[in-house]
DNA sequence: GTGAAAGCGCTAACAG
DNA sequence: CTGTTAGCGCTTTCAC
């Protein structure tokens, strides 16, 4: 059923030449004559011959498939990525195949088999684990929001934002808001980006010689909004007090918000609230949030240039990229005091 | 640099047998012995041999691939249906390419030709447009939340939501809430999808006698919350007054229900809102949405079952698949008066 | 400038 | 049961 396309052979008895020169035409490679030229186009236009790319894959060895390994396209922040990933890639002949792992190890690893036998030309890594990826992978491979397990190799191409930056400007905020007493509340999947963020946010305190206090620094397993909202309750319930909190995320922002809601803790003017990504829940929510704005589509930009660089063999100037992030305030900090 | 993995050749002799036979072995197709069979796969274990799926796509003339091809896969819904078919596929060993066309109908027939010269082996198209697909292309092919422009093919597979009835049930929630008076507002982008929704809605009031006023029926061209915010802030502004309101998207409604809070009208007293999809949104917005949920889960899962069906040459009982959705009551309804 | 021919890794007749 | 062989559609020497 399914009608076969035309090969390069018929395209060139249609016009007269041989398939290698149907070939170079094809690929702007060797020489041909203009009149050839025109003539293998004109056809090719005629019959709208599109090459077999499973063929020429085969030929060359490389095919024009990125894999991209992302724990779930389901959240906002990483199917940004993707998305630009994916058009950026479509520009340049190239396509993605996405695989969800849903931070599952062992699904992780059937899906990189998979990529392996697809013969893919190069693999992007969206956050997740410390990776186990064997650097002995010798594919391709740019890591977003990640890290190989040793990052021995000095050209590994990583992109990260600047999540020590976007801590310390989440913990400037709320201490210029007035806060002193501040949780925080991270997602432990976060792994180094968590940490990172913490540590931004503690050096801002340190600076202030405002205390943290370990009780108040919050680590939930589980994706956002279930966990934190049951987090705060707690902490609420526990009669613990607080007056400032930085989320690891916007979604455990929300979280966080509802459960205060829910204690009648007012934000801003109780509580001031910092989250993270800017998601669009953070614009949309009924109390829009303040947060770090990560740029999702220069991740995704910056991520098929590095990795179409290193697969043409390029050299790369400075693989270990830090993006810059902004804090967008909004209502859960309300005016500077 | 990139490390080549072994191929057949080396497979069959390192066990001493043709490649024809290790071939046999991995496909399960043919005769051989026990001990063979034994031997070769010890082989292939111990070097890890994966086949490349590119020389077997080229041979058999048909890749692992499916292709989806989806509006925006940053919209939470379609990437719950895409993040379904893309596990469900792994599962059967096919992978997927996905492709966003932004509804833009260049962009998605560049990403079919694409798609084409993948050698991919079949489509799933999710949502927009009433699709200029050609019939004649002959590949296999299911629609999801779509047509193709005419579905004079009684065996065309297409699944969706039961609108019609999505759209009665959000009709009768509302009356039963006390609405009267009930304004509706559809994405334009959902084409049919919207139009057998709001279908669904006149049957509702038919059946209760309530007049449908055509000034309150609204239409939106643009994405969700800031189209319906906008939208409603006119209405209201214009002093139109109405005290039921349904949304075709919960990112509608949360637009909605932003534009009614900022005017000081009080939901659910002075409005109930219901919204469809059952997005995330619905159940963490601080005022929860009732809404009708449609189960993306399994309109991805059996999107895969039909595909895959119709790749093997299956016959397919019934291809126009309809989906039951179901009334979430939330918090934008209020008790039942 | 152009063609003939080999071969990428695999599968599917066809022999034996 | 197993090996030999041809060929999928394309690119790429190597001749001419």
């Amino acid at each position: 059923m399914t009608m076969k396309g035309l090969s390069i052979k018929q395209i060139s008895e249609l016009s007269g030449v041989s398939t290698a020169t149907v070939s170079r035409v094809i690929n702007h490679n060797g020489r041909f004559s203009k009149e050839t030229e025109e003539r293998v186009l004109a056809v090719i236009q005629e019959y709208q011959y599109v090459p077999n790319m499973v063929a020429r894959g085969l030929r060359r060895n490389a095919s024009a498939i990125v894999g991209v390994i992302v724990p779930d396209i389901t959240n906002e922040f990483f199917a940004r990525i993707v998305l630009k990933i994916q058009m950026q890639l479509f520009e340049r002949n190239f396509s993605a195949v996405i695989c969800n792992t849903n931070e599952n190890e062992q699904l992780e690893s059937s899906h990189l088999q998979f990529l392996r036998a697809q013969n893919v030309s190069g693999l992007i890594f969206i956050s997740g684990n410390p990776s186990h990826v064997q650097p002995s992978e010798s594919l391709p491979t740019v890591f977003i929001d990640r890290r190989p397990k040793d990052v021995k190799a000095r050209d590994t191409i990583i992109i990260e934002s600047d999540n020590v930056h976007g801590g310390y400007l989440a913990g400037k905020a709320l201490l210029a808001h007035g806060a002193r007493r501040i949780a925080t509340i991270m997602d432990s999947r976060m792994h180094t980006a968590g940490q990172t963020r913490f540590m931004g946010f503690e050096k801002a305190m340190k600076e202030a010689h405002v205390p943290i206090d370990p009780h108040l620094q919050l680590q939930v397993p589980e994706i956002g909004f279930r966990a934190a909202h049951e987090c705060i309750l707690k902490l609420l319930d526990a009669g613990e007090s607080f007056d400032g909190l930085f989320c690891g995320t916007d979604w455990l922002a929300m979280g966080a918000l509802a459960a205060l809601h829910e204690r009648g803790v007012h934000v801003p003017t109780q509580v001031k609230v910092v989250g993270f990504d800017d998601v669009s829940i953070a614009t949309f929510s009924s109390k829009p949030i303040t947060t770090i704005r990560q740029d999702a589509e220069k991740m995704g930009e910056m991520a098929v240039d590095l990795l179409l660089m290193r697969i043409a063999g390029s050299k790369i100037e400075h693989p270990h990229r830090v993006l810059e992030v902004e804090l967008i305030q909004r209502a859960t900090t309300g005016i500077i005091s």
